[in-house]
DNA sequence: CTTTCTTTTTAGAATGATTATAAACTATAT
DNA sequence: ATATAGTTTATAATCATTCTAAAAAGAAAG
């Protein structure tokens, strides 16, 4: 699915600003865990190009949320990661580097919970593994 | 140990203020998630009692932080819980009510995971559970 | 094309949680 | 008592995020 498939279905007609975001976010090989912060800063670093405003990369993020296009993390209370790996996984949490990265659901056994609340069902089990140097 | 000595042991005088945040914090049954604007809330409820202020109560919450009589949490990227439940142990989330359920350790079966980063060492494992009504 | 209507972008204002500041207050020590 | 140190508080500052409303861009109609 191409980047303008992608906003379309996520309510959004492909613009330039769109387009750039999606570029940044999603022409990548590897996941990309980012800060709204680092994101705006990045497209907005090279000078040739014109600045996109913070709305419009929140409105957009926000929007690929919505559609599934993009996950928010819970890793740091004092930081709102976001991610483009939409699949089921986890993540490794580096204290010292403050990286992420992706530890996928085959690279954990399965998750025996005993405990089972009466009424509720379960929609979705997520693990964090914090790590630090050794 | 009671609350005067907790407070000593964070590095900070039992005065009474931190007092009566020590009273709402710990002087309860069960584990307490709480939102800092609700303990703020909770602790000025009562007229006939002298207002605390949120300086205060910011300040006694991250020295006990920062002593190891608090937890705080990574639930809900929108809301900063804290936890009085300071053993290692997991979380339900309960998606309907927005409600904190402690899931302890021994309720779980021994999470195995079978990715290491090299030259890093696993600090913690930990596990939110999100449900639903079903 | 022009005009008209709709959507988008943007700068800047507003909000809300948290942190910082500095003056007033309280407790302790001499 | 006086001095000193620690505490509380109201209020200001900060920072991420959201809101607003005006300008710009794009699509549709004539
Ligand atoms: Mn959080
Ligand atoms: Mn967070
Ligand atoms: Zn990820
Ligand atoms: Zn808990």
């Amino acid at each position: 699915m191409d980047f303008a498939d992608k906003l379309r279905a996520s309510g959004l007609r492909p613009t330039k600003q769109r387009l750039r975001i999606c570029k940044t976010l999603f022409d990548r090989d590897k996941t990309f865990h980012f800060l709204v912060k680092d994101l705006v800063e990045t497209l907005n670093e090279k000078t040739e190009d014109q600045k996109i405003s913070v709305a419009t990369v929140y409105n957009t993020v926000h929007a690929f949320k919505k559609s599934g296009y993009l996950k928010q993390l819970n890793i740091d209370p004092n930081h709102n990661y976001f991610d483009t790996n939409i699949s089921h996984h986890h993540h490794f949490f580096d204290e010292s580097t403050k990286e992420l990265i992706d530890l996928n659901n085959d690279q954990v056994e399965k998750i025996e919970i005993k405990k089972t609340l009466p009424g509720k069902t379960i929609s979705s089990v997520e693990i964090l593994v914090k790590v630090e140097n050794k």
